[in-house]
DNA sequence: AACATAAGAATCGTTGAACAATTCGACAAG
DNA sequence: CTTGTCGAATTGTTCAACGATTCTTATGTT
């Protein structure tokens, strides 16, 4: 019975849930990251306020949170505006993935999160197969995740969260995500089998090509209107 | 003159300054990197709104600032405490630093930024030699904050400079400063040394050596009292 | 004495209204 | 066509209030 009691204080984290502010931060952030609100669209606070039945000052809380997350432009007196990378934060975001992503890679592959980015890579040749390319994005997010999660840190973790949900901002100004994502399918499954195969050097090295490539890519289709 | 116009632009971020939430944010981040709040102590809306003269809801824009950072911690209907890392968080923090110093160090050196981190060795010498303890510690925070910007990485500078501020807090529960930091000024000096040789493979391993020791010498001495 | 319970105080969470400060667009004047 | 001015709209911040939650203290029971 002791055990069993030493059990749930894994659970703790999940009691101090809550909080108004935090759930509409939540819902503003699911919001985001469909698209739902565009890169660029100012967010009122008397409207949404209103339609979400908060207060101002519960929302502005909200806001404060998201900004720190990079998913909104606090901007003085002028409001909280949907955050717009510029290419700079392109070749930024690109920056320290590789540094993350390279890391794990370096670090060697560890059973439990194998079997993560096996379904990751799995999940979306699925998609890729019935043409659902929405499908491949969120595989494609889950697998990169998946790869970071082997530096067995969660800061790290949550940094890359918070850098692939802002790479999320960069997508939805792209027109097609097809041309984008298509390519990387076939790329994940190699990455994971030089992981898989303990050859950290070839697999790093994949990787960091993997990754010009696919700045390159971005930065080329990458054009935010002014 | 369009020429000049156009320079102008780059003075863009430095408008949109100030709002009493961040000055305020400001104002208690700086209060609890120099330890005059402590770990683990609680801070009153009340007391604070009343002490710095604003609103009870700015404040609580403030906090979760803070918040955001790990500096604070945010107990649902019980307030706001200075956060008190756990020694589950300082082996995380250490991680995350193998990762982005590490990477900063295989990326070789930069001329620009080889100056900043040859003065920092220098000061932390300086300090030294005086038995300032104090100024040997923020000496050697500039010199790990200057290694990791070898990344070119504006994210990563910023997550270098909260984790380091996170760190701090720790160094806060701690007694005796001078034991932790009185090594580490000689192998700076090193650790520059491989960097400038031109030998990044040597200056990785010393610098994983170098941390791995850090943390030891840390997790050690940190019993944070419950 | 140890423990459970209940009343009370303190503090947080959230709201709604109010007003000053700032931005932005429109329109008039030069 | 540029510059100055006015006013509407929105944000920044404060204040007071009240329900909800936690902490404390007093009370009572075994």
């Amino acid at each position: 019975m002791d055990n069993e009691v030493a059990d749930l204080s894994q659970d703790r984290p999940r009691l101090g849930r809550s909080s108004t502010a935090e759930r509409v931060a939540d819902i503003l952030r699911d919001r985001i990251s469909e698209g739902f609100f565009r890169p660029g669209q100012r967010l009122s606070e008397e409207a949404i306020s209103e339609a979400l039945g908060v207060s101002r000052n519960t929302l502005r809380e909200s806001f404060r949170l998201l900004g720190h997350e990079r998913l909104l432009d606090h901007k003085l007196n002028r409001g909280v505006f949907v955050r717009l990378p510029s290419v700079e934060d392109v070749a930024d975001l690109y920056r320290v993935r590789r540094v993350l992503e390279g890391a794990a890679v370096r670090r060697g592959p560890s059973e439990r999160t194998l079997a993560v980015i096996r379904e990751a890579v799995r999940d979306a040749e699925r998609a890729a197969g019935q043409d659902d390319w929405q499908g491949v994005g969120t595989a494609n997010i889950r697998f990169h995740q998946a790869l970071v999660s082997l530096n067995e840190s969660p800061r790290i973790d949550e940094a890359m969260r918070q850098l692939l949900a802002e790479l999320r901002l960069v997508f939805h100004v792209m027109e097609n995500p097809r041309a984008f994502h298509e390519p990387f399918v076939d790329r994940n499954r190699t990455l994971l089998g030089l992981i898989e195969s303990g050859s950290p050097d070839k697999a790093a090295a994949y990787l960091d090509d993997y990754l010009d490539h696919a700045e390159r890519l971005l930065v080329d289709a990458y054009e935010p209107n002014r």
